[in-house]
DNA sequence: CGACACATGTAACACGTTACATGATTTG
DNA sequence: CAAATCATGTAACGTGTTACATGTGTCG
């Protein structure tokens, strides 16, 4: 749902074509998120089918442009208006990986968490890396791989918070896999607000 | 992509019944991402669709069982073993979003950055009112909540580097939009690595 | 000429998600 | 009894993603 609502905002800036969409979205993003050209198209095509956007012609060399609505404007107003979903987080893979890891007995936890550790910070070296150039010029970008790196650190600190938490529970001999037999559902709804 | 291999893991465990199975994700992730039933009978098909599972006859009480095969078993071994996509990291809609506010004219970014900031700040707060029970009982699903914790911290931590970062390119000038016409297209390829 | 970037699409599939239909069993 | 929970499924849709087909223009 990011794709779409990230197209759509391009166009407000100015009609454009397939090919120029993808690239001006690429240009913002840094190239962090590889966009498939094919998906620019079929993005269109739904938001066409929307209404948000509708087919303006042909360019001076054949171009089909597409221009926004303004129903698309007013979805991009809101888009920027409404904070991003902290009711129900996206799903995370690795909170969810470890969840498992500590559920089902016979996973070695520490060695799930050393692998993460190890290839996190690596992508956090070459963030680092990439961060040295291409710094005050395009600020879109730069914004987005602080973001990663800032991610991959919070990622890191929290392996180490798991790693200790393991640790003590080790310690006091829990066998890390003390679920009880018949789940009970429903303890927290209270987390769906 | 984590549904299915969350799902998967716990049949590992034990042979389980459909609604068994969601009681079990949701006891572990302290149902932070409610799972509605009707998913875990559609992963399941696809599951043994694709060999992970089979049917294992019925319960006692007559529940259709579900067992993980070797091929299952060797799926959820390489699922702990792979550390998380490092590699092209999962679209963050929000760096996104702040990504396409920059580049856009005419959006109030400083807007944005902060209606985002309340909203995460608040969370927080749900957060840390959820930890202060449920601690030391469920492993899991406290660890699931030091990591949504981590994930806000960091998230406000970049909103603020965002800001400063705004404030100062602002007092130097630059318009916020100085984005060449014609996008120039792939300046950097090597983050597909 | 041959390779390559530009450019536009389409078909097919994956996963996630919701809404609905249906029935058994429990419980106030 | 009525309402709620347990339990199993299916149908339909949405976005994201890849692979493919196809054609034009450009440049070494």
């Amino acid at each position: 749902m990011s794709i779409r609502q990230g197209l759509l905002a391009l166009l407000e800036q100015e009609p454009m074509y397939g090919y120029q969409l993808r690239a001006a979205f690429e240009s913002s993003t840094g190239a962090t998120w590889p966009l498939n050209v094919g998906q620019v198209y079929t993005t269109l095509s739904r938001l066409e089918r929307d209404g948000l956007v509708e087919s303006a012609g042909h360019d001076d060399e054949g171009h089909g442009i597409y221009r926004i609505t303004p129903a698309g404007r007013a979805e991009v107003a809101d888009w920027f208006a409404t904070p991003v979903g902290r009711g129900t987080p996206p799903r995370d893979e690795l909170a969810i990986k470890l969840a498992m890891a500590v559920t089902v007995p016979g996973v070695d936890v520490r060695a799930v968490v050393q692998a993460q550790r190890t290839a996190t910070l690596r992508a956090l070296q070459d963030y680092t890396r990439l961060k040295a150039r291409a710094t005050d010029s395009d600020l879109a970008w730069s914004l987005v791989l602080d973001s990663l790196v800032f991610d991959a650190e919070a990622e890191v600190r929290w392996l180490d918070h798991c790693e200790a938490r393991l640790a003590r529970a080790a310690r006091d001999g829990q066998s890390t896999g003390e679920q009880r037999q018949t789940v009970s559902v429903h303890q927290a709804d209270e987390v769906r607000r």
